[in-house]
DNA sequence: GTATAAATTGAACGCCGTTTAATAAAGCGG
DNA sequence: CCGCTTTATTAAACGGCGTTCAATTTATAC
């Protein structure tokens, strides 16, 4: 049948993107479908490749979201803190927080893989180093002497890391050898780094 | 049709394993099917469901082996080094070697999820914790009298760390705001853990 | 040599992402 | 208000996926 205007395609967009989140929260980001994500907006898959190039777009429209989502709540945490050294503490704290409360979406993020071949789309490189460059801000400010890609090079390898705790906790392959919470890890990792990053 | 006896079971489940290996390196590990796999062995999918639970289960077989393939070999590296702080050098060296080389297969390992409810199971649970297992062996001969759960806290610290390093490189999402290399990257944070855990 | 057990197949099922022809509605020029 | 064009939407189809199963062929045991 025809067209409905109920909704504009930057509405329908949204929907599916919203539609696309809750489904991948409750069902798992496995089992997220374009028939699914249609069916809960109440069209059929034809609209949604009229409004997305395929399934990965739509998924890459999610995970923008996602990012934003993250960035957002942790930006606002640090904007209470002063110290630069306790708003990195605060901001792995957070991403934390964010992984381990919407696991399924973070996952997306960090697992989804664009059909091979095809360039990382602009509205991803945009958000994809988001953090390394909000811990690279706050680097500068303890150390501002340290010359860029001194700075940006532990920026990378301290958020690497808080990432790599992140995703072996939440896919139940961390080490077990000892009792003991993400927490401690990862205040293990920012508290070497960061001394290594003083001292040198 | 009828049973041919050409190869046992266990000679059906070595060759199906292996020839996973093989199209997983070859065409990607979000290629692999069920499908191919039996093609490659010259049986049907229905000999591939005599011989493994499911498809996940070949999946967990092939993870199984990927583990135990690289685990030799950076064990066959340490075995030359006799200094317990080069050994953990190697050892992360010679991952971040192993996942360079093979990457679709090391992603598999860490990217593949037994459906959901269901226990991982012991043929996994084993292999998880092999390179954490290294690690604190030689943390705990760098500081023989350091209590149990600090060696295997800093050794989880560690590992999941220059994981983060590795798995973002590999699926291209590493910071790049300063063209580093990997190899720094992990120096950087095997010297940060490694100080921090000596001088405290 | 025949009965039994095991291995292997091909076809089917219900899903998936994706494409496409048909159609219904909206917008528009007169 | 009427046709005409454009566009939104749908249902149906395609090939491929993991999985199951009845049918069939073979090896083995008696």
């Amino acid at each position: 049948m025809g067209r409905r205007s109920d909704h504009s395609r930057e509405e329908i967009q949204a929907m599916a993107i919203d539609a696309a989140a809750k489904l991948v929260e409750t069902e798992g980001f496995q089992s997220l479908t374009a028939r699914k994500v249609a069916k809960a907006i109440g069209y059929t898959v034809g609209t949604l490749y009229h409004v997305f190039r395929n399934f990965d777009d739509l998924v890459i429209h999610l995970n923008a979201q996602t990012i934003d989502e993250m960035a957002a709540l942790i930006q606002q945490q640090i904007r209470k803190k002063r110290n630069p050294e306790m708003r990195i503490r605060v901001m792995a704290e957070f991403y934390v927080q964010y992984a381990t409360d919407h696991p399924d979406r973070w996952r997306l993020v960090f697992e989804h893989q664009a059909p091979r071949g095809l360039p990382t789309p602009e509205l991803m490189k945009e958000r994809r180093d988001v953090m390394f460059e909000l811990v690279a801000e706050n680097l500068r400010e303890i150390a501002p002497d340290r010359i860029p890609h001194e700075v940006a090079h532990t920026a990378t390898a301290l958020w690497s890391g808080i990432h790599g705790i992140c995703i072996l906790a939440l896919t139940g392959k961390l080490y077990l050898g000892g009792a003991f919470s993400m927490v401690k890890l990862i205040e293990t990792l920012v508290d070497s780094v960061l001394h290594e990053f003083r001292h040198r």
